[in-house]
DNA sequence: CGAAACACTATACACTGTCAGGAGTTATGG
DNA sequence: CCATAACTCCTGACAGTGTATAGTGTTTCG
């Protein structure tokens, strides 16, 4: 089994060789990722060097090796050690619920670490923490009897969903008064060429709570679909 | 009005200040755009340094700096470039049709450059070719009378849903043997904590049209949901 | 007790984006 | 007509990046 693999799945069974030859190992991987993390929800990913998070423990960037691999490697352990999944709502009535429980609760995980969103989620290699969340969604699958055909681009859908919102809310957040005005620029630069686009509610003052209320849209638009019995029926009239 | 917008805008009416009075241009815009998206296209968009883009018309990476501006502006410009929509199919029967023929449209450019997933969607500076998609998007809505509030999050779902799909397929073509390997190695280390995960279809023989296929039910999934009437009637049984 | 395995440091290499200055070229204003 | 401002492109530099290599010292195994 590959040293990667071994860490990703510390927590849950994978143990990594205690009874080593060396010195005493004087730094430890979750504390490793938990300075790595904060250091990316602050300032961003491009702020994760190896030397930056060395120097928080005084010690060097390749200090890190036999903690974590390569930078690679240290990037996919923060990824799923940022993904943990809290208890969802007990409350799933109906499967708009039960999606949209599940949505928000992963939206708010990409809220607390932005950073998730620029990570790609086709991994093939996956750790413990993301495998719950798909877990979990497929769980709400089985217990509303979604037909198995629909499944797989549900959850290609939702995932989708959640992670695109949350970077548009992420965007949002970042929005200097300077951007503001660069953008409404813009937006004048072509304004009678798109008819259709101007139409659309633009940005407004309560932009805070906007991504949100979409999602939720966004997940009852889904459900009704599942519910209406899947995509073979799509061209019925 | 902004040098970078005005770039943006080249080809849509703004105008570069053409009577300069240093000495002649020796590069172009469009060809220095052309070479770093081929170069992208190639190897990925960490090939794409402005070193090696000026090395391939025998110049250094200071002299791109009148044309494209800051490498941020540059992956904007090349964003943009890359994203030129081509006619659509004029078959649009009914409302799925029109948003599989739009989405699957927009997924070929996708899997033309992959390294456009990479960039964000969400940004407040796009540029003209990027703004005829979502016109013609927002044109298939207004033609199939669409409800106003299911258009917004519709948008998302599309945007995001294409895009991921172009991701998943993009990495399973740079899947080498080796990758599988690991792949199984890491499925195999954790068999029944997930059953629900291992009883989705695993990789088949035939991925190279599994994302496709995935894209268009997702896409007739959403098109009955909004068919439905939109997220307001979720709830009813 | 020798030797193998390990943690960590120091140094170095090939890159990156872009700032500062300078040389040479062109159009403009007086 | 000519000084000057504006422009293109180059050289060199700087502060970073990830990580390969070599070396020092420490711990445990045979």
């Amino acid at each position: 089994m590959d040293d990667h693999l071994k860490r990703l799945w510390r927590h849950r069974g994978a143990t990594l060789p205690t009874p080593r030859r060396g010195p005493r190992q004087q730094l430890d991987l979750d504390e490793i990722l938990a300075v790595a993390i904060s250091l990316a929800d602050a300032s961003g990913l491009e702020a994760v060097s190896t030397r930056a998070v060395a120097a928080r423990f005084d010690k060097t960037a390749m200090a890190l090796y036999p903690y974590v691999g390569t930078k690679e490697n240290l990037l996919a352990l923060m990824q799923d050690q940022a993904s943990a999944m809290p208890a969802l709502s007990v409350a799933q009535e109906d499967l708009a619920e039960g999606l949209s429980g599940w949505a928000t609760a992963l939206y708010e995980v990409y809220l607390a670490h932005p950073w998730l969103t620029e990570r790609s989620w086709a991994q093939a290699t996956q750790g413990p923490n993301e495998q719950d969340w798909m877990e979990a969604l497929l769980g709400v699958f089985e217990r509303f009897a979604v037909p198995p055909a629909s499944r797989t681009p549900a959850v290609t859908m939702l995932y989708a969903t959640v992670r695109a919102t949350a970077q548009t809310a992420a965007a949002y957040s970042r929005l200097t008064d300077a951007d503001l005005e660069a953008w409404q620029a813009g937006a004048a630069a072509v304004p009678d060429a798109y008819p259709l686009t101007a139409a659309l509610p633009a940005i407004t003052p309560n932009w805070q709570d906007a991504p949100r209320a979409g999602l939720l849209a966004a997940v009852n638009l889904l459900a009704t679909g599942l519910q209406a019995g899947g995509p073979h029926l799509s061209r019925r009239d």
